[in-house]
DNA sequence: TACTATTTTTAGAACAATTCTAAAAGGAGG
DNA sequence: CCTCCTTTTAGAATTGTTCTAAAAATAGTA
């Protein structure tokens, strides 16, 4: 694995776990101040469709990416904005077993209040 | 109800129940020529604020618009694009028991391949 | 090492869908 | 027939992402 390659990657791992692709440029370029967005996104694609991370879609703003590539869901913080791991037991079989229709995949992202926010902290995004 | 707001709702109506801005754009032009995308906009909004149809986000693509208000699920037909109603149950509930946290809301989209498609019609979307 | 092929990076333009802005037009009520 | 409020228009702006073509880096192999 190339360089840049190997820095976008660390710098999820090494991130709470969701990134969108701004805030990882913002970081791969505290190495590489030449790091240019389309690279970012080149090894975004490039780091997902070899496994190593995932690229969660969302329907209002910027897509994240997950460090973490085995399918789990996902949730928004409608107080802070930041993505979250959500715990739905095995929600997909639940939902092939209810659905009328085959289901080939399916994008679900759940809007809610993290618990820092809960808590009566952050907000750093009203 | 003014004159072009109607005509947006009528277009919807009489389609068959997904659209997008842009497809909703054009079939209104028929009738009103002079009619611009801004205000197609403009009146899907008003006409979602004002529960008459039901505004549907998708992570990749054009959002598409509802003629039917009520909370139902949809589906994407990976063939030919077309957005499906897809009956889940009272998926809401299930969703909101097996979730280890509170749910406000949320978004979901499945893919699928639509009946039509799946009977070796249509597949206009390739 | 030298040569070639492949991959990665860059810069910047292009893109698609949507929203915004400010002005013009339309309609409703008194 | 004024005045106010809503709707419409035209076109620019925005946002996030992808594309393009050229340059640079890297790998594979003789």
């Amino acid at each position: 694995m190339v360089q840049k390659r190997a820095a976008v990657l660390q710098v999820l791992r090494e991130s709470e776990g969701h990134l969108q692709a701004d805030e990882i440029y913002r970081r791969v370029k505290a190495y590489y101040p030449k790091m240019v967005l389309a690279t970012v996104y080149n090894n975004l694609h490039a780091l997902t469709e070899d496994g190593y991370i995932r690229h969660v879609k969302t329907a209002s703003g910027a897509d994240f990416y997950d460090k973490t590539p085995t399918p789990h869901e996902h949730a928004l913080c409608a107080s802070c904005g930041k993505l979250i791991d959500a715990d739905l037991g095995d929600f997909g079989a639940m939902l092939r077993e209810s659905a009328d229709i085959p289901i080939l995949s399916y994008d679900l992202i759940l809007h809610t209040v993290c618990p820092d926010c809960r808590d009566g902290e952050p907000q750093k995004n009203i």
